[in-house]
DNA sequence: GTGATTATATTCACCTATAAACATTTTCAT
DNA sequence: ATGAAAATGTTTATAGGTGAATATAATCAC
């Protein structure tokens, strides 16, 4: 389970240190790819087979499911840590992400998720989560 | 079942020692999390996990679920009390709780809670319920 | 109450993760 | 082939995390 937030830089270079907390649940390969709500997934490559099985099975006769598989799939690409834990974004995704240079990463069970600051504070203050929501999830789930 | 109410202090590394009443119970390892009305939540392992499994099922693709996975998992931290029964207590789930110097740790059965001390005095005082509501809560909820 | 024991607070010292700067290699266009 | 730009690798400095030691306060047994 990834969990947790970590503010890290992106350097002049594009590239950005993933945080030592995720290093060993990530492994040495995984996936990085266009997630949504304009952030970033990385997934470590057993969550990712996962996700690619589930993707086969949508339909593709469904104008919805072609567009949802090629954002998946068309902003995936393999990565590796550089042997100071650092990763290079690509620079379509990067774009996507809206990344510049301060982020944020954070972990979210299955996945870790990477925003840029900006939009990170700002998705967190759209109050598109009030505290009586979150309680009202929280009693559901019984927690 | 965690009870009582201790007030510790938080040094300046962000670090505050859990009362030893609590330790036993506790275990070696918890997770500490945001918690409703500006307070952080510490949760047992076990409970954690059937919190977790819970948390995986909700659906990637709603967009509510995201938002409270990523409220609930990014303010999460995995705890191991050192040898001197303190735990550290990350940035950002600090600034959640208003956390300072000096704090309130309070046993609420299945879980313990963190408060600031001013946070917990000003709830104290704000919730001001009478004995009177109290006790028909209480009726209420067939006690 | 007195002393012994345990719990908590505070301080110091060390180590690791990250950031930033710099150096090298590779790629590509000309 | 040559130079520019991009990618990759290395080094150093620093902040923040971690562990240990000491000091103070609270608790307990007698």
């Amino acid at each position: 389970m990834f969990i947790g937030e970590y503010n890290h830089t992106i350097d002049v270079k594009g590239r950005i240190s993933i945080p030592s907390k995720f290093r060993e649940e990530l492994g040495e390969h995984f996936i990085v790819t266009k997630g949504l709500d304009n952030c970033l997934f990385i997934y470590p490559m057993e969550e990712w087979r996962i996700l690619e099985n589930k993707l086969k099975q949508l339909p593709l006769t469904n104008k919805d499911a072609r567009a949802f598989v090629r954002f998946f799939l068309s902003g995936a690409s393999e990565c590796e840590l550089d042997n100071q834990g650092r990763i290079r974004i690509p620079n379509n995704i990067r774009e996507h992400a809206k990344l510049e240079k301060e982020t944020v990463l954070i972990g979210v069970g299955t996945r870790i998720e990477i925003w840029s600051q900006e939009q990170w504070q700002q998705y967190n203050s759209d109050a598109n989560l009030s505290y009586d929501e979150i309680a009202s999830k929280m009693a559901e789930l019984g927690i």
